[in-house]
RNA sequence: GGGCGCGUAGCUCAGCGGGAGAGCACUACAUUGACAUUGUAGGGGUCGACAGUUCAAUCCUGUCCGUGCCCA
């Protein structure tokens, strides 16, 4: 016997257990069977599961599950990536923290050494999460993007892209990250609006030059008034790099300066002469006009400083912290940037040549990871030519080999790639793959797979054994991430799984990684296997709180998926994120929304439990399309139409129509109205027609478990164990394909037709406040043969469902009878006391309004001269017998009501 | 400034050219018989506003208002 309900937290770790064991996750051998594979988005080894997780890998796990039990060779690739400066932090962190000697006391080889450790011990907690929300992939495939085989991919790739120009190093302007002291990308740089100020200085001209500056202007912009200065005003929301000002600039159509243009000013503190110079950069509308040009600390004035050949500064170290120079003044030497600030605006004050300080609002670059102001410096780099490699990325989606879910995202996914600038991919970190570059002692660079090779292309160069060393510098996490779908699976090694299962099938994920990772996926994928990494691109939504707004840490309110899990179980859980995914919105989290959708399981729970009682077992050789009672042929067409949906629902990755058609059909049809049904069938005396329900029942909760299963699978596989003797487990069950000979309109008919009746007679007695327990004889008056065939074969389900004691044909209704007309029959309830004729009028006379309102509708229609002779036909001809329906029933209502007078 | 999205029942959201839907919440009634993690019945919406296309618009187009996200 089946416990009262399910305890999901007893029975999932036994479960998933038992399919591990099994083998369930593991690919089909079966060389027939179609291969269907997904590659997991690696969560970092660092991290632990939140909300966003449990929705990827719900989604994906419903995809995975679905194709297995439809018979495919199915493949869900896990694995982890290393989290470069993430890991590293948390490694160092950990290191501070146990007084453990800091990572540049301890040295490279001995810190790495140490996050491998702790990778062991700490590291992956993600992947025993993962299993307690019942991902069902193949463990014994989990890689890492530091394993041997995915390293070797990354140093061929970048061997091959580097012979063929596709990376190469160059000293450019790059995000600077000060507190972890390494280049990051611009996808890692986030610009955040401040509270900050603009601060106007006086540049002296030099020899005590002066001009005409304008200060006043007629109605029509012509000066009217000039005053005659011996300065150039500039603003700037960064003082302190003025130091390094290499030039001020000024637009070369901005007539204010055209007098000065050529001639220098003095740079005060730095005591230099500098250049005012023309250039297109400067706006002549913002602050004065002019502008200084720090070349080696502001992207924008890079640009400038290139164009015009001026020197470039560099000011600060790799703590942006003011750095000794030739033009560094010593007093700054050593400060930090933001203390040099200070300094530099009160130096200026003192020296009379602060103008004013304006309070604004600044865009601030700050690293993704740090949160600390990003540093523009002056740096030597590795980079991708993105450019090139965009090309057939973008052609790939535009020609529809890959398809975005939902196609808007293709928009987001053009933008990007058609602007994409070069990409920075070397890290001045330590944990990652170390760029296979070797430097001779002339610091000519050589390339290769690993040192021995390097080895002999120097040896060549130079004509003897030369001393190299290995570039100090790691590659970006996303490069060998980018790499994921092929290298999991064996690349560059021609294995049999890469064979089998690339192209994948599918990768499921969030928008916010489009350009981190499936643009460069698709990048990585067409460069190196000619190939689309996946046909289908499935974008969901971000997890939000209950009042819609993101989950954060900072913001404290998260909910923690594992919580939720613990409180209500996985499936549930599950469900939620199912029923919520409809495609591309976002999902909003509450408690009590998986609460709910717990009790839908306990729900479903309960009518296993009732069939079991009723000794309901799947029967041998069982034929749903060959029974006897209309009851059965029903439910079976239900069945079958719902199992369509589920299907189609998950085929166009609609998650929300599966789990909704599945709510509905378990809740509202099967349990609602079947098993209601089956009841006083079961109670009856036909043991033919008993033996067939039961046998029904059965196979029609044994089916709908299979089709609940992708979405909540360990109840599922739960009830699937206990409710019968079963040759497999339900996880490779096979998924229901039915075709048209289970469909039986006329059974659908004449059972939707029963449930009218029954909730009609239920309505009326609501209606006129008769106890729903009273039970009441029913007439009927004006039945087709039809109907008095149906209530002849329905009359126990009537009894029982609608507490009808008996069912009479009459030729005219009583007064005193409560009346319901339905299609050409009136039926009539009989009560005992006497009705109140007033509240039975009122009753039918609101019906009548309701009617009336139909039918002036439809007729203001089929009146339109032109809905008749330009709508279709079909809809006209269904305008028309909705109005004779309707006018039929008016007339019986009517007359109904006169004869109550 | 550029791009993407959203505004449908009290709340959360599906639907998206021909009958306004679901879940939750609410109201009334019921109930120890698969299930109170329940049942039955019910109330509740000019589908953001305006204009256009169409025989027909919640759905398509445009404008506006409100709101969210991404990029600069």
């Amino acid at each position: 016997m089946l416990d009262k309900s399910f305890n999901p937290a007893e029975a999932e770790t036994e479960i998933y257990e038992k399919w591990e064991a099994s083998g369930a996750f593991e690919p089909k051998s079966d060389p027939d069977a179609d291969p269907y594979c997904i590659v997991i988005p690696p969560p970092n080894v660092t991290g632990s599961l939140h909300m966003g997780h449990a929705l990827n890998n719900t989604l994906q796990d419903i995809l995975i599950r679905f194709q297995r039990l439809r018979g495919k060779s199915v493949l869900w690739q896990p694995g982890m990536d290393h989290a470069g400066i993430a890991t590293q932090m948390v490694v160092e962190r950990k290191l501070a923290e146990d007084g453990s000697p800091s990572r540049r006391d301890m040295g490279r080889e001995a810190f790495v050494n140490k996050v491998w450790q702790w990778k062991e011990q700490s590291g992956g907690t993600i992947i025993k999460q993962l299993r307690r929300l019942g991902a069902s992939c193949d463990w014994s495939r989990e890689r890492f993007t530091l394993d041997d085989g995915l390293s070797d991919a990354v140093r061929k790739v970048f061997v091959k892209m580097h012979s063929e120009g596709l990376i190469y190093r160059a000293k450019r302007l790059v995000n600077w990250d000060p507190h972890f002291q390494t280049a990051i990308s611009d996808l890692e740089v986030e610009q955040k609006e401040v509270q900050g100020h603009f601060w106007h200085f006086k540049y002296p001209l030099e020899n005590g030059e002066t001009y005409e500056f304008p200060i006043e202007h007629d109605e029509g912009g012509k000066p009217t008034k000039w005053e005659t200065r011996n300065y150039i005003s500039i603003a700037t929301t960064r003082p302190e790099t003025m130091l390094g000002d290499g030039a001020v600039a000024v637009h070369p159509d901005d007539e204010r300066y055209a007098a000065i243009i050529g001639k220098k000013v003095l740079l005060p503190l730095a005591d230099r002469y500098i250049p005012i110079i023309a250039d297109e950069y400067p706006d002549p509308e913002l602050g004065s006009g002019a502008v200084k040009i720090t070349g080696a600390h502001d992207f924008n004035d890079y640009e400038v400083a290139k164009r015009n050949n001026l020197p470039m500064y560099v000011l600060m170290d790799e703590q942006a912290r003011m750095v000794a120079s030739d033009i560094m003044p010593a007093k700054y030497v050593g400060m930090d940037r933001f203390e040099a600030r200070k300094h530099v605006v009160a130096d200026i004050d003192a020296l009379g040549l602060l103008i004013k300080v304006e309070d604004r609002v600044i865009q601030q670059p700050v690293g993704d990871r740090s949160g600390v102001v990003i540093e523009p410096m002056l740096t030597d780099q590795w980079y991708v030519d993105a450019k090139t490699l965009a090309k057939p990325a973008i052609r790939a989606v535009r020609d529809g080999t890959t398809k975005f879910y939902p196609e808007n995202w293709e928009k987001t996914y053009f933008n990007w790639l058609e602007n994409i600038q070069p990409w920075c991919i070397s890290r001045q970190l330590w944990w990652g793959h170390r760029i296979p570059v070797w430097y001779g002692p002339d610091g000519e660079a050589f390339c290769a797979e690993n040192q021995s090779q390097a080895q002999v292309k120097a040896n060549a160069h130079y004509g003897k054994e030369t001393d190299l060393r290995q570039d100090e510098d790691v590659l970006d996490t996303w490069f060998s991430s980018a790499l994921w779908p092929f290298s999991t699976l064996g690349w560059p090694q021609e294995t049999p799984e890469l064979a089998k299962f690339y192209p994948t099938n599918v990768l499921v994920t969030g928008h916010d990684i489009i350009f981190f990772w499936v643009a460069r996926m698709m990048m990585q994928g067409l460069y190196l296997t000619d190939q689309v990494p996946f046909p289908d691109v499935l974008i969901h939504g971000l997890v939000l709180d209950e009042n819609g707004k993101k989950m954060s840490k900072s913001k404290g309110n998260t909910i923690d998926p594992l919580s939720m899990i613990d409180k209500f179980g996985a499936d549930a859980l599950r469900f939620t994120m199912a029923i919520s995914a409809a495609q591309g919105t976002n999902v909003r989290m509450s408690e009590s929304r998986v609460e709910g959708y717990r009790n839908f399981g306990t729900k479903l729970w309960n009518a296993a439990r009732f069939c079991e009682m009723n000794d309901c077992k799947p029967v041998n050789g069982f034929n749903p399309a060959e029974l006897e009672q209309p009851l059965n042929r029903w439910i079976i067409h239900e069945l079958a139409l719902v199992a369509a949906t589920v299907t189609d629902g998950l085929d166009k990755y609609r998650f929300n129509d599966a789990a909704q058609g599945l709510y509905r059909f378990i809740w509202h049809v099967f349990c609602d109205w079947y098993l209601e049904l089956m009841k006083p069938i079961l109670q009856g005396d036909d043991e033919l027609a008993k033996a067939e329900t039961r046998s029904v029942a059965a196979f029609v909760r044994d089916q709908v478990l299979i089709l609940l299963h992708p979405i909540m699978p360990f109840q599922t596989e739960a009830l699937w164990g206990q409710s019968a003797k079963r040759n497999t487990q339900l996880i490779t069950a096979n998924w229901p394909e039915f075709g048209s000979e289970l469909h039986s309109e006329q059974d659908a008919d004449e059972i939707n037709w029963l449930i009218k009746l029954i909730t009609a007679i239920r309505s009326v007695k609501s209606e006129m406040n008769i106890p729903a327990g009273a039970k009441l004889p029913l007439l009927v008056a004006g039945a087709s043969s039809q109907t008095k065939e149906r209530l002849e074969r329905h009359q126990a389900l009537l009894k029982w469902l609608g507490r009808v004691i008996s069912v009479e044909n009459v030729a005219e209704l009583p007064n005193s009878a409560l009346q319901i007309v339905l299609d050409e029959s009136v039926f009539g309830l009989v009560t005992e006391g006497v009705i109140d004729m007033s509240e039975e009028r009122d009753r039918l006379a609101k019906q009548i309004d309701k009617i009336m309102a139909e039918i002036t509708k439809i007729k203001q229609k089929l009146d339109n001269e032109n809905f008749v002779a330009r709508a279709p036909e079909t809809v006209v001809t269904k305008e028309q017998e909705k109005l004779n329906n309707l006018e039929q029933k008016l007339a019986k209502t009517r007359s109904i009501l006169n004869r109550l007078g």
